[in-house]
DNA sequence: TCTGTACTGAACTCTTTGTTCATTATTATG
DNA sequence: CATAATAATGAACAAAGAGTTCAGTACAGA
């Protein structure tokens, strides 16, 4: 890839993620994006198709990061889905929201952002589904698998959700124990 | 209020509803709104101040209609919010919607629709606190209130959500198994 | 150095939003 | 029933944003 399409891209990412933490990402116009990035407008037309695939891409750089990043710490353990397990993939994910590597948080609590979250969940299911035989076998048998694999990770996004609305005061592993107890 | 004001009104809200069970909320226009409803552009701008509000103004009519309903059938019952009793009043409300009154079930499924579920979520925390005490006591301990309530409420909204994505097929008594069972 | 390609910026069309206002129709009320 | 108040109309308007076009410029990579 080109250095100039590199540098350009990555303004505008850069751009878009300063305006996403301060409003929302309905009210952010093309015009704003590439104001901040400094970029011309047509500029901006040959790389995004539109505003929402600006987001759709954005998105799949973080979640690629992020769930890579735990694919890998998971294929060195066991059980990485027990709950009760102190190295249980979630707590990871919970402290990798902690360090707030590229502004996820932000991302996450806005408003508008259903694309976003919507990303989220499709890749959390998919970890989930992966290793679904490794959780409460008494649930897992009276429950539909699908409704299962939703309700995991629904919680896990609320879980998320409700610690950033509250300032992150609890340490990772606090968190993750609520998520435990309440999935 | 004047018989015409009521008469404009509803044709734009029965519009609006028409309207969003089609195409999502953001891709709903004022122009396609009024042109539905056969009022003026004016007339639509004297009755609602934007778009939003207009969503606004529907949530709260139509959740005055749901939760007042199980308000009212809850002061006649004991431990409405124990999940195991027939007549919880969690199985109240899947049958409620079940009923699918003023397309609520359209509002719930269809994207950008964050506004709709936060005001959803806000009527159903209200419920959800004012019982806290029914519900199981060895999460309760443990988890802060607002996180517990934040849980219940999510998971029915979840619940509902995955209910509809699947057709429906299940009864409102199975699906308040589940969600007892999930919660 | 040279070729291809990315960026520029300005102008342009189209869509949508929200406002204004004089005119018309309907209502509630005395 | 008459009337004063008020709601609806529709057409025209300004402003803002989306997305496109294109000739000209700058830069990367070979």
């Amino acid at each position: 890839m080109d250095r100039r399409q590199r540098k350009t891209r990555e303004a505008i990412f850069s751009a878009f993620i300063d305006l996403l933490s301060k409003k929302d990402f309905g009210q952010i116009t093309v015009g704003e994006i590439i104001t901040h990035a400094d970029v011309g407008r047509a500029t901006f037309y040959s790389h995004f198709e539109t505003k929402d695939y600006l987001l759709k891409e954005l998105c799949e750089e973080l979640f690629c990061h992020i769930f890579d990043a735990t694919n890998n710490e998971q294929s060195e353990h066991r059980h990485l889905f027990d709950c009760d397990a102190p190295n249980s993939v979630f707590l990871h994910l919970f402290q990798h929201l902690q360090k707030n590597d590229n502004n996820i948080l932000e991302l996450l609590s806005c408003q508008n952002n259903e694309l976003f979250l919507l990303y989220f969940k499709i890749n959390l299911q998919r970890l989930v589904v992966s290793q679904l035989p490794l959780f409460e076998a008494r649930k897992s048998e009276i429950l539909p698998d699908s409704f299962w694999v939703n309700h995991i990770a629904s919680t896990f996004i609320e879980t998320v959700r409700w610690w950033i609305d509250n300032g992150m005061k609890e340490s990772s592993e606090t968190i993750t124990e609520y998520f435990c107890l309440a999935v």
